[in-house]
DNA sequence: GCAAAAGTGTTCGCAATACACCCATGC
DNA sequence: GCATGGGTGTATTGCGAACACTTTTGC
């Protein structure tokens, strides 16, 4: 028994004028469900592992080079009608949204759509979806993913509304930041917000080093 | 690009006399590799999903029914030199060492080996081991899964026991029997063990719908 | 000066940790 | 009676949760 296998990808950006979570949809253009949106992906090469045909992927839809990247988990497609089923590979991806190229955008070849509210999606790619959302709220909790999906220069008022996001409640603002205070890969650039209608605020960077020599230093 | 899909299966047992973790490996009966000790799996036939084929080999290889199983993810195997590649889902498996048909043991065509004690492993199977050791490690800091691993009746130094060899450190005794006694679904017997050369422990049971009743007022 | 969001400390309750001795059985 | 593992309670500490006001900017 032989199978076509495709690599699907869940891909989440976070809009900050919004405040929301948005997953990137695209155009089917071959049958069956022409038309509608779906995931991005596509079959695995000749030469490929999944992770290479995920990446080139979404290199292909979105421009974006710099992304986080992880398997979910493989699905068997249920339509096992033919001679050579399909089984896919899901695998979900955090970007930014600035870094994200919108030529396929203005073709109207793909979508931003909120999590919030998403639209029924054909295939599995619905509880695709759910599956991404669970695990990224368990790795979120664990392992600081959630700059995959902020500016390089952030506000702790984003950083907040992003767990809050994923979580799915609000968190208390003082208990946050004294949390994120206590972090030494979380460093203050003496910069700030301009041309807000308030109070500017504090601009913040994630330090990869500091937050390698934090693990370490936690291991021993 | 074509694919013939397998799946591979981690299957773990707890032995109480060993105090041991063990893994469930069988004798290859073709090349390559023939003769070295893998993980038990096979092909994944016309009509089948993954689940499926992993349910049917464990049957096969184990006589059990009564299983925890879960998908770990997809790997791609690296060689791919041939016209038609072969990719892997990998699964875990949690048995009761006691419910496992031993035929093929006997026969020399399987063998537990204690996970402590790892021999190297063909193909990247040792990597689909080291996978399922720690989703284990994730998996039981919030979910009753432990008791896949034991008998229906058990005594606290077991499932004591169990949580050790998993988290990889031991645990403070007193501390753990009060944190057991706190949960409704572990229930004592009236029964005791017997034949033992000291005090008998108290057996315990895991009750089910006690469980799911205590999940469900959690959420409310 | 007012609207709007940034920023800041303290208290409380609970859950995790550390720790040492008596008990019941088989031989 | 002794060896072996079963079984028990208390005190301390650290962490997460709750909570309200002042500050800085643009207009």
């Amino acid at each position: 028994m032989l199978f076509k296998l495709a690599v699907d990808c869940v891909v989440l950006a976070y809009d900050h004028t919004l405040n929301q979570l948005l997953l990137l949809l695209t155009k089917r253009i071959k049958e069956p469900q022409v038309g509608s949106w779906v995931l991005p992906g596509g079959f695995v090469k000749q030469t490929e592992d999944f992770a290479l045909t995920a990446q080139r992927k979404l290199e292909e839809e979105t421009g974006v080079r710099n992304l986080y990247l992880e398997q979910l988990k493989a699905y068997s497609l249920s339509d096992a009608s033919t001679h050579n089923r399909i089984a896919s590979v899901a695998y979900y991806a955090l970007i930014k949204r600035a870094d994200y190229a919108p030529m396929l955008v203005d073709a109207q070849l793909s979508q931003w759509v909120p999590v919030a509210h998403l639209p029924a999606l054909p295939f599995d790619h619905g509880q695709k979806v759910a599956d991404a959302l669970t695990r990224l709220k368990q790795t979120i909790r664990t392992s600081p993913i959630a700059f995959y999906l902020l500016p390089v220069k952030f506000s702790l008022k984003q950083l907040q509304q992003v767990y809050e996001l994923i979580y799915g409640h609000s968190l208390d603002t003082r208990n946050f930041r004294k949390l994120v205070k206590g972090l030494p890969y979380i460093v203050p650039l003496g910069e700030m917000e301009s041309n807000v209608s308030h109070r500017p605020a504090q601009l913040y960077e994630f330090d990869l080093a500091l937050y390698s020599d934090s693990v370490i230093s936690e291991t021993i």
